[in-house]
DNA sequence: ACAAAAGTGTTGCTGGTACACCCATGT
DNA sequence: ACATGGGTGTACCAGCAACACTTTTGT
């Protein structure tokens, strides 16, 4: 199996600029989705033989006329079927032995999907999403990349409006409120949650009722695009 | 020239999870370093046809028994002679024509150091410290990289104490606030200053004044490592 | 009627900012 | 004596946290 990457070993080119040895470079993306209360993350069936039965990341390579940020947009347009979600290229992991064939350096990115906008191509059907809380073991370094990136995802979500990716179009603040709450792992004030939300103008009133609700409907907002004043 | 990346482009493997193309995979270093007032990038006269005169970022190409993180540590190591710097990753850039010779995959490292601290390996007299305001154009997309790393930095000295590592052991209240100032490009009060960062506990009292200063002498202080309390 | 969640205001604390005076040292 | 920057304290304002009651809808 190691012996696909013979002959990648190369000379030395003469500016000395040019590497000796030759990568394989793939990028893993990390799609995180938050469907009835849970987050969760879409994870794929391993189709390397040596992690037969666990999940991975959903990746690819690296194309020769592709940069990294195309080849993971390419990823999340063939196997979600979208092609406007929020995307970002996380770290680049390189240990020496993650992959078992030889070196692969892989890029990861953060994508967040709206899980209700989107069919997962049907032909896909080793494609499942996961509750990223009950996610032990994944091939590869992929639990070290989920890891990584949800911690970026903590972060972000607190300085900059990403999380409206994760939702529908038109959301109730108890929504809004649950999805940070199941991201951040605690509990915030009701009355507080709604009055800072309120003062950073990213919300516009929708003037529109929840439905189908078992309880008194709350009204539905709408992020605000225009209002990125570096709030929240 | 674009010969030398001849015969890189493989057959796709059995597994199809092995790349079909291989990639020179490098990494650059921006090191910034602290010098008489100015914040300073650690820059290298292009060794390369194509930027010939023009500076470039400390890097080299990653070898096949090592990780990015070693790759960069090995680049300080081997300029500065420093061997405890700080050194984080930062991005990678992958874009098609970053490189005239082919496809270069280079990962962005930020190294912070204490100028007074080392010595350049005088072999190295293409080495030279530069202004980062009076940085104009860098060989290959290394402007971009620069800006990448300084943008970076910014974010992160308002949230982690890693400020510290641009000065020597010891420095004053003053020596730090103008190195804030200096790299976020804005002033503070100094008495609000103060009391901010005696608050956070991260200062430790060495009870040793400035010396061979031209007005009163200021007292001495260093970095307290255990006060890490996500403070500043 | 009861349960469940929506909607609303006030108060206190804390952290940030603006600001003025005296002190120690070098020249 | 004068210039330079060190060292200190106070008052105001804004943002955040804690907290209780009334309203609307479904069952």
């Amino acid at each position: 199996m190691k012996e696909i990457f013979a002959g990648s070993n190369n000379k030395v080119s003469p500016t000395n600029k040019i590497p000796d040895f030759r990568f394989s470079v793939s990028v893993d993306c990390v799609i995180f989705g938050y469907d009835n209360g849970v987050l969760k993350v879409l994870l794929i069936e391993s189709d390397h033989p040596k992690f037969l039965g666990q999940w991975s990341l959903l990746g690819d390579v690296l194309k020769k006329e592709e940069d990294l940020d195309n080849a993971s947009y390419r990823v999340l347009r063939e196997r979600t079927g979208l092609d406007d979600m929020f995307l970002e290229q996380v770290k680049t992991f390189s240990a020496v032995d993650r992959h078992p064939d030889g070196r692969v350096i892989t890029t990861a990115y953060l994508a967040l999907v709206n899980v209700k906008n989107h069919q997962l191509k049907t032909i896909d059907n080793a494609l499942h999403w996961h509750a990223v809380s009950e996610v032990s073991t994944l091939a590869f370094d992929h639990k070290l990349i989920l890891e990584t990136c949800l911690a970026t995802l903590r972060k972000k979500i607190e300085d900059e409006p990403i999380i409206f990716n994760l939702l529908e179009k038109k959301f109730s603040l108890r929504d809004l409120q649950h999805l940070f709450e199941e991201i951040l792992g605690k509990e915030f004030d009701r009355r507080n949650f709604r009055k800072k939300l309120f003062t950073t103008g990213m919300l516009i009133d929708e003037n529109e009722m929840e439905v189908d609700v078992h309880h008194r409907p709350g009204k539905l907002y709408s992020f605000n695009k225009d209002a990125f004043k570096e709030h929240q």
